[in-house]
DNA sequence: AATGAATGAGAATTCATTCAT
DNA sequence: TATGAATGAATTCTCATTCAT
């Protein structure tokens, strides 16, 4: 299909392939995956029906075709923090503001994607294995640097990435959920995380706990 | 249906519906709603297909139900922090112990019900209006009285409380999507999220920050 | 089922019958032969949807047994035509009012019973050899009689009496299918429908045609 | 669908209608619409069952186009009914003529069509409305036009127009039941039917009545 | 390559009938 | 006998996919 090597044709069917992605994303997004019906996206693409196999295997492949494109703009922007030599609290700001602004306006992608990721399996593993691993991977080794040389506490790596994590991607769910302030406050939501998740709730007014004090607690 | 007066009666239906919805929660988690059948359903509950439609209009209703359930266990789990006078430490300690500890035994529930509420519009409405908000207004409640009485720092309330939530729910779905350290290490969750929440990634290592370096920060 | 010989059994499984003979007539008259299910029955007679397989072997036979009940009424109003020495315009005028008056009270059960005749040959079959044949066969006769005494031109017997019969019976299925002239005024029918058909349309203003004449249109 | 302003196209679109119509006209006939399948329909017309819902919306549209079908064809045969400046018997006769050979070729349109219209109230309106109430117009108003000019006796208008076309309907429906006297010799029916509508049953052998005679007569 | 009519497998739902209570 | 829940065959309709034009 892409094999063709007249770079023309190459242009083409990148283009065809686009248009039929981002109309299948709106209508995912708009109906869910089973009840958009290609006949749906072929007319919001301004296609006939057929015309969706000549590019696409099959329904599924669609969805797939939009899970790899999300993926990738996802690695792009990973890219940068690779490098990341920065001080700590500009990393994890640094790191809160990309999530945000990678999801926000991939929203509806993830309202496409994400209720059919997480029912179907082999959706899930394709997921899990080129998306979630390395985003959660890029964390621990950072945090692990850190906690080598000493200016990290000695927390649960493994865990607290994917508390960080999971915090950006639960207000999306609660957005997708139809939660009006997240929908109309979100470009605060960066400062507001970063606060939350480098100083606590308490910063202010509690004195910092002492060690045997906080495993009390915690345990 | 449920009319029938005979107490019997309305135990021999109650639990028939129980049986119907366990089956069809457990039969919607694997397969999604759409993928899954009435006929699935019918075999893991071990009756007839035309059975269930004795109980249930049809087969949105039962995911309605499944819904309704849920809704039901939460309303419960939240009662007791409704008085909620107690330390603020210990009220998000306890917060976020019984959030996990409601989502947690429930997650494939949740995968049952979450990605047919995140595309149909009608049952997002429902979730929202009948879980979200009430959730979040005890939590902004709560926080609000906290900060009046100078023990929480002047933080924004409606998005903290949402972050909050959403931190438990973000690793609820990372769980969701097959992430195996979530999945084999939950019961821990509790404890790590309470002192990331409480005391910031920074806790330890860093000085507090003062006021006027925190919002250079935050801005 | 009838073969009790209890004389009492036997009144209170005839009045059963009757109740659930009335329910179905006026619920597949509402709805017809197929969209009227057995609980719609069970539920206007009072009863248990399994109730009705006590006295009717299924859903055809209550239909057959309807039929059956209408047959009855017509034998019963046909005996006293048997008779039949009276004079031929009386007859004729008493053949009419006889027909009317037992056809309109019982319009529903028309309507209930018709287009399922209409369609299923073992039914048709059943009223073909009950009702009609019999219904012709009085007709034939008594005309028949009426020309060998010379008190009737020399019309076509067979085909007269179906138009004389049919003629009632179009006037039937004109009000059912809606017509709201018949269904106010049908009281007057018998008397306009008898000077048409003894008189003729021209009876007045025309003198009587030549034999000539007749032939030459009738050709 | 039928919006394609190909020529070819809707010629095309046409004739796979009528396959599908002619199809289940036979089909609705045979077994009664609702005994009649989508799949026996698709047999019938040598298509696959859903290629039927390219051409009609549901079983019931396909019901309601054979209506229409009928409908236009009852109309053109109306159209040279409504000049009407002819000699009263020749237009009786005509009328009679033309009802009848409009009718007893579509006999089985009736059948397939007629048992749900006297049951389902909407198809039943449809019918009154299109169908009905025209074809009576155009008798009342030439009977009226008649009797203004002397040329009838003073009948009542209404209901005589009714019995006149309820005869041919009752014709129909008589033979609709499986009587097969008309079945054989339904050419033969214009002639006595006319005959028997213009000079009435006792034409030859009795004098006219006199006027008293046939108030007596009738009331 | 593009089209869109045709296909037919598959799903939700209905309902006559059965049968344990 | 009466009940009404349970049954599962049968039906309508949908829609991904194919393929002749």
């Amino acid at each position: 299909m892409a094999d063709s090597r007249d770079p023309i044709q190459e242009l083409v069917i990148a283009a065809r392939r686009k248009q039929i992605l981002d109309a299948a994303t709106q209508v995912f997004a708009e109906k869910g995956f089973h009840r958009a019906t290609i006949k749906d996206i072929a007319r919001v693409a301004g296609i006939a029906d057929g015309t969706i196999y000549t590019y696409f295997a099959s329904k599924t492949e669609v969805l797939l075709a939009i899970l790899h494109r999300l993926n990738e703009s996802t690695e792009r922007s990973q890219q940068f923090l690779q490098g990341g030599e920065q001080d700590f609290r500009v990393f994890v700001q640094e790191y809160i503001r990309q999530r945000i602004s990678l999801v926000w306006p991939n929203a509806e992608v993830f309202r496409a994607v994400l209720p059919e990721v997480l029912v179907n399996a082999e959706l899930r593993e394709l997921y899990t294995q080129q998306v979630l691993i390395p985003t959660f991977e890029i964390g621990e080794r950072y945090f692990r640097a850190q906690r080598e040389q000493g200016k990290l506490r000695d927390l649960d790596v493994q865990l607290t990435v994917r508390a960080v994590a999971g915090s950006v991607f639960g207000l999306l769910v609660i957005q997708l959920l139809g939660d009006e302030v997240i929908a109309s406050r979100w470009e605060e939501l960066p400062e507001v995380l970063t606060t939350l998740l480098l100083d606590g709730l308490r910063a202010v007014h509690e004195a910092p706990v002492e060690e045997g004090e906080r495993d009390a607690d915690a345990h």
